[in-house]
DNA sequence: TTGTCTATTGGTCGCACATCCAATAACGTG
DNA sequence: CACGTTATTGGATGTGCGACCAATAGACAA
């Protein structure tokens, strides 16, 4: 009796198979890192030979920038969700800010320094990685607009406040593979201060910033 | 006649063969990336045989480390010249943050993103960054102190302000290997308008930043 | 049932890499 | 000049990778 083997060849749909694929790719540079994408990993991820992997994406490069859209563009969702509007912006600011600056978002901070790094020499992924970008700025440029019309926020310029805290968020989640036990406060909250600030509030009105967390 | 080869060997004692492999690996890291410090890049590089590196670095991450322990620290000592107390300190902080807004600062800003993402597999990098982190942060900080000293600056904790400024740097320097086409003035201008904020300058004591730039 | 299409397999090829080692030739010392 | 130390060479080994391709077997239609 052999229980390992198993030659039975499961035959999938060509769409199916390739978001599977992708969703695979995603978790796994979330997880561990875009290199760590290859054919025979992601094939043997879904139990499959490496050709097939190959087959749908006969060049490498493309299932890894793939990978990184899908991986960004679904964080994103999940930290910005759309048609949230029931909630007022202050609100939905507050938990942005909770989520990114808490060590569940450490993966994506991660996941961005990867692809930030990556792009320097796969143009594939230097594409997604600003088309990335755009989205995330755009949506949160969105929610900044919503809280000036709705007369939550005060600001001149949504838009450049918007890149202004996607810096200070960058500029923190450089450090997510590095030791920052020993932070100081006034670091950890750089991006609440900024956002209270840009936006007219008082201090606190977004909440408190997480205090700093090991590794 | 045989023009290209040359099978002269030359013999240099330890300290400088090493030193010699440390630099070329190190002007490697800065042009080009920390993974293309290989041992036969850099052997090519001198002219020598792979298997030499491979005798003076016996596992290969050593010299990453080193290389990019080494490039950091030089390019440090570039950005804050010690010794240099004859100029007061807002110059100095000036020149220090004109050449990290220029482009000229490209080269290390990927660097830096390099090293913190590689570090995440390396653990003997991961400490090289730890180590350059803490000479880049106390270097700053010794600043701003002289600052505070001399009554040019105002500001309760010279030490979180140089943090605070480093992080807009790297926040900044994200993106050096994407395009910065159209980054608006006050986002180019964070770290100015950040460092005359804490340190209680007038707007502008610190110069202007430079113009958004193309890759 | 038979036949066709194609998703999937199994295997090969070449490349770049780190690591290891015995042989060799510079160089300083006697 | 002869000798021993050791910096340096040349080559071998094994690994993991992307890319490529002919053969195979599911699924579905005629």
């Amino acid at each position: 009796m052999s229980s390992s083997v198993q030659p039975k060849r499961v035959r999938k749909n060509p769409e199916a198979r390739r978001a599977e694929i992708v969703a695979t790719a995603a978790r796994i540079a979330l997880a561990e890192g875009l290199e760590c994408i290859t054919m025979r990993r992601v094939a043997e991820e879904l139990d499959v030979r490496p050709g097939l992997i190959s087959h749908y994406f006969p060049v490498a490069e493309e299932l890894v920038a793939e990978a990184f859209g899908a991986a960004a563009s679904g964080e994103l969702a999940e930290l910005l969700p759309e048609a949230d509007t029931a909630l007022p912006a202050v609100r939905r600011l507050a938990r942005f800010l909770e989520r990114t600056g808490g060590p569940r978002y450490d993966e994506l901070s991660r996941l961005w320094l990867n692809a930030r790094h990556l792009s320097r020499f796969r143009p594939a992924l230097r594409e997604r990685v600003g088309q990335q970008e755009a989205l995330w700025r755009d949506g949160l440029t969105a929610l900044l607009r919503e809280g000036v019309a709705s007369g939550e926020f005060r600001t001149s310029d949504p838009h450049v406040t918007a890149i202004q805290l996607l810096v200070v968020l960058d500029g923190l989640g450089a450090h997510a593979n590095t030791d920052r036990t020993g932070r100081p406060g006034a670091v950890t909250g750089m991006a609440h201060a900024l956002a209270e600030r840009e936006l007219g509030l008082p201090a606190g009105a977004l909440g408190t910033p997480h205090p700093p967390h090991h590794r």
